[in-house]
DNA sequence: TATTCGTGGGG
DNA sequence: TCCCCAAGAAT
């Protein structure tokens, strides 16, 4: 038993949303925009998505130019959206659709691609390529098992609610619109079947959600308990040159912020860091100012860091050791929002905080 | 299956 | 203030 699809099409050819990635209704949009957008949407805001999808559209145009981009750029228009992973094989995948002559448009085919899951593939063939299939994202999710009253908690029941929600666009009308489609459940999700407070009175399914008659749609979908997160410890050293540049050192091209750049700095780790052990990993004997504390929350721990800044006087940058990194201006630089943020920390007065 | 992986905004 | 969460993927 499947929802009127009519009905929910009806309501997305009134209230969709107007987005920058999406084409007027009947054209066909660019499958470069639609996997550009589909990447930088991977759990975050549209709201935080529209200014760096705008910026990369403007510097790359085509998959070609990216693909033709140094990792470097693409990874420094990115710096701020979180998730660089994403930038990593977002810059891979260029490279392969380049390689291809353009974007596969099979499910099977996208799944291949680096950076591209369940999720992702399922959006380009629908909304590129017209294929009838549904993403199952977080929004799906959710109204899939208020459609159904599914109690079940996640994560565990993903599988099971991916299964009938794959089910959704078995109507004829879904079927010859599967990009509407598609999208249609992401408005859907994102404006009346909300995660708090849905808005059911307006909602084109509510006759058919089980969830809604039973009164429990706002509860669902129930997650498992997430466990607590920890806590880690650590200080980093801000060294101007007197030019405008800053000494900076490139992190791991893999893991935690992998390929970005950052001052030089203690290890993370879960205990605090005395002044005097934290000191002794600095990149430079100096007269360091303690410009107190930045605060940042990742998603499996939140961070404590120590702020140094000192002046490097001239003629001296010969002594410091390549592994600390090199004189660059920071604007030019690939810097995390946390990194950011430590530099921000070092411009300011101590008592400012 | 469970972890790792960012950031900013809203209630 | 704190907690939740957002068009998930890779390992």
């Amino acid at each position: 038993m499947t929802p009127d699809a009519s009905a929910l099409l009806r309501w997305y050819d009134t209230h969709r949303r107007i987005l920058p990635w999406r084409s007027l209704p009947g054209q066909r949009p660019d499958p470069y925009a639609v996997w550009l957008s589909e990447i930088m949407l991977q759990q975050t805001t549209v709201k935080a998505v529209i200014d760096y999808y705008n910026r990369f559209l403007t510097h790359y145009p085509t998959v070609q130019g990216l693909a033709n981009a140094p990792l470097e750029d693409v990874l420094h228009l990115w710096a701020g959206l979180g998730y660089y992973a994403r930038a990593r094989n977002l810059h891979a995948c260029a490279r392969r659709a380049s390689e291809l002559g353009g974007f596969p448009e099979t499910v099977d085919a996208l799944l291949t691609l680096p950076g591209i899951g369940a999720y992702t593939a399922r959006a380009i063939a629908a909304i590129a390529f017209g294929q009838p299939v549904v993403p199952v994202d977080g929004n799906v999710e959710r109204v899939t098992a208020r459609l159904y009253a599914m109690e079940d908690p996640l994560p565990a029941s993903r599988s099971r609610i991916a299964q009938q929600a794959a089910h959704l666009n078995a109507d004829a009308e879904a079927q010859a619109r599967p990009s509407d489609f598609a999208q249609a459940l992401f408005d859907l999700g994102a404006t009346i079947c909300t995660p708090r407070a849905p808005s059911c009175l307006t909602c084109p399914w509510r006759t058919s959600c089980i969830g809604q008659s039973r009164g429990i749609a706002a509860s669902l979908p129930v997650k498992a308990p997430k466990q607590a997160r920890p806590v880690r410890y650590g200080a980093h050293f801000v060294l101007r040159d007197g030019k405008g540049n800053v000494l900076l050192r490139q992190r791991p091209p893999k893991g935690l912020l992998g390929g970005m750049d950052e001052c030089p700095g203690t290890e993370w780790r879960s205990t605090r860091w005395a002044e005097e052990d934290a000191l002794s990993h600095a990149p430079f004997l100096t007269q360091w100012q303690d410009r107190g504390t930045v605060t940042h929350v990742f998603t499996h721990f939140t961070l404590h860091l120590t702020v140094y800044e000192a002046t490097l006087p001239a003629g001296h940058n010969a002594g410091i050791n390549q592994s600390f990194g090199t004189f660059r201006p920071a604007e030019r630089a690939a810097l995390s929002g946390v990194m950011k943020k430590c530099l921000l920390r070092a411009d300011q007065d101590v008592e400012t905080t």
